[in-house]
DNA sequence: CATAATCCCTAGTATTACGCTAGGGATTAT
DNA sequence: ATAATCCCTAGCGTAATACTAGGGATTATG
């Protein structure tokens, strides 16, 4: 049930971006600095970000990254459901696959595994990047 | 996100044994059989699942494996803990480990795995065996 | 008592996914 | 013109996954 980087580094990429703002364009160097995660790691990262709409890109001098929208506007769930794809915890449960088992029907533990993926789902499409900023402020 | 098969399997072979609670010892080669698994791969993950209390086995001629407790007192949450370790979505928030982040005090995308967790912990934990036997049965 | 059925244990192994690194091209501010 | 940036793709070492194989220990049964 592990998250692999690409959900953990993507969102503290996206955090990161939310903090500041209004301070766009963010270059990735800095972003990878701040954060401390390797640049051309995260660079195949956000460019899954920026296909999926969640931030836009400023090519040239002086570019870089900004969110698309703003923070209170962007869930957590959308940035996972980016990177990681599905948050099904098996591939039976994923609606984004069309790989289906035939004994979907009649598979007992299938109901678990729909109570999980249901449970993050809502979860993390309540968490939004303002929730998180709002949080972290409170904490200093 | 994803579930391994030892945690898939696990639970289909313990949903197997509550459905034939009555009817212990039942050999793996059995249970193997009715959940189409193989044998041999089955026998490691029920051997972590003696290890961890959830099952007893009887050796020799009809020996075979049966749960510890009845179904109403095994969750989920026991036999995937079991099978797969900690819940936490990332090493940072696995109470089972020792490996620590020096940053752990001021990471804020943290606070959202700690949810994570605490969330699929609460409802694993609160599907016992019986309780999925009951909705097989219900689906009938 | 011999045998077959079962649990028990360990080692090995092929495949896959993960977590990157590398290198070069396209764009744009200065 | 140059440097700073985004953009794209290919490759690659490591580790984990999902098994398979083989043999030993125990016990019911005829």
């Amino acid at each position: 049930m592990k998250l692999s980087t690409k959900g953990r580094y993507g969102l503290k990429a996206m955090i990161d971006l939310a903090f500041h703002y209004k301070d766009s364009p963010i270059p990735l160097k800095v972003i990878a600095e701040r954060q401390q995660l390797s640049e051309s790691y995260l660079e195949q990262l956000i460019a899954t970000l920026r296909k999926a709409g969640l931030v836009n890109s400023i090519r040239g001098a002086q570019g870089g990254y900004m969110l698309s929208k703003s923070p209170d506007k962007i869930t957590v769930g959308e940035i996972i459901h980016a990177l990681e794809g599905s948050l099904a915890p098996i591939e039976c449960v994923n609606e984004d696959s069309k790989v289906s088992c035939e004994k979907v029907e009649n598979c007992v533990s299938r109901i678990v595994w729909i109570k999980v993926r249901d449970s993050t789902r809502a979860l993390l499409n309540s968490i939004s990047l303002a929730d998180i900023c709002k949080e972290a402020k409170l904490k200093e």
